[in-house]
DNA sequence: CAAGTTCTTGATTAATCATTCAAAAACCAG
DNA sequence: CTGGTTTTTGAATGATTAATCAAGAACTTG
């Protein structure tokens, strides 16, 4: 009987998510929202409910995606820490060709909405302790293999890393200069307790 | 000839600042100021310019005082890296206590205003690279103790602290367990390359 | 004490904010 | 087709925003 949306809800999230990624939570507009989704205000509220729930759909979503990748980098063909080198080198990549100066959607949220909205608050906690988790597993495989010294204790690792790459990201914001970047991937390498002595992430040629 | 301001310029930045560190720029209304400053509107706008102009003085304040603090840690009676340990026991007492939520001034600005305003973005740049040398001090200094590898470029490491102690100002916004920061801090004397076997950062009583 | 200059005051501006709402349109079951 | 339900639409809501302005108050110099 009733009326079936016209639009695409995972579409719309994902243009909703672009905005918020860009200008953060209070500086995007639900005129903005509207330009970007193509969905006018009615249909938004109808949707989401409020501009809050509309972002917490998107860090949902984005949550999501980051902790499969994590997995993905635990399925790397040379083992889970070669997986985590890849992605230590695709974040300062992405920050030295300037292909992404908007951080990470989860971190900027962090920053800008603990302790002033508990709802989004709440979402962030649970971001960061999936997010460990799955750096804990990573740590794991890769002390499985034979890559990281095995006494350490892997949840102690995954918090180092996680508060690593954290700065990276912050970092990422205001430099590009791969030199120093790299040599922050060095720091955190040695930090992981890497045991793989060749391992080393590459050195980004200036674009 | 002209009548003397009745207000003290550098109460009404203090006051300021924590408005602005409590709410981020964005969030902090003109009311909220004029409320924490006593000054009116006008008073303000004749003083700062603007919202933004007094945001400057702020992170320029605030630059000038975290720059000072890390030439301090240089002063510390058991040396750099002593001091720098001391430092990073300062910021993880703060989050455990729950005594600072607000984060890092300048981290939460880099995060919300980077890539909107080139003038906040230029402060935040050049407050990177201050902290950065300052940093670089303190490593040379620990080198020259020999208590870190003398054989490491000083600039690299403390472009990893650097990275570091942004990941833990973000991560004390919505963590406070204990051992979860103390492994952070072990993994971040593990990656500057601590030669003091004995340097360890206090474990905080659970409050 | 008087003249000159700046500061203070608080109402006011125009723009923008998140959200709502009533009417019109579109769909599906019967 | 038709009745019932939901979506779409776009204007309108009242609150809040950063910034302005004219008028009166206050201080210093001469």
């Amino acid at each position: 009987m009733p009326r079936p949306p016209e639009f695409d809800r995972a579409q719309v999230i994902d243009a909703a998510r672009d905005v918020f990624w860009e200008h953060g939570y209070t500086q995007t507009s639900v005129s903005h929202l509207v330009r970007a989704t193509g969905l006018k205000p009615g249909s938004l509220y109808g949707a989401f409910g409020s501009k809050k729930g509309l972002f917490l759909e998107v860090l949902e979503t984005y949550e999501r995606r980051f902790i499969e990748r994590l997995h993905a980098a635990g399925r790397h063909e040379s083992g889970a820490l070669a997986g985590f080198i890849d992605l230590l080198d695709d974040v300062i990549d992405d920050a030295v060709l300037g292909r992404d100066r908007r951080g990470c959607l989860a971190v900027n949220a962090m920053l800008e909405m603990a302790g002033h909205d508990p709802d989004i608050e709440a979402r962030i906690v649970r971001h960061n302790a999936g997010t460990r988790a799955a750096f804990a597993r990573l740590v794991r495989q890769a002390q499985a293999e034979g890559d990281i010294d095995a006494l350490r204790d892997p949840d102690d690792v995954a918090a180092f890393i996680l508060n690593s790459v954290w700065g990276l990201r912050v970092m990422c914001k205001a430099e590009n200069n791969p030199h120093m970047l790299n040599a922050v991937a060095a720091g955190i390498l040695a930090g992981v307790g890497n045991r793989q002595k060749k391992a080393r992430v590459r050195v980004t040629p200036a674009l």
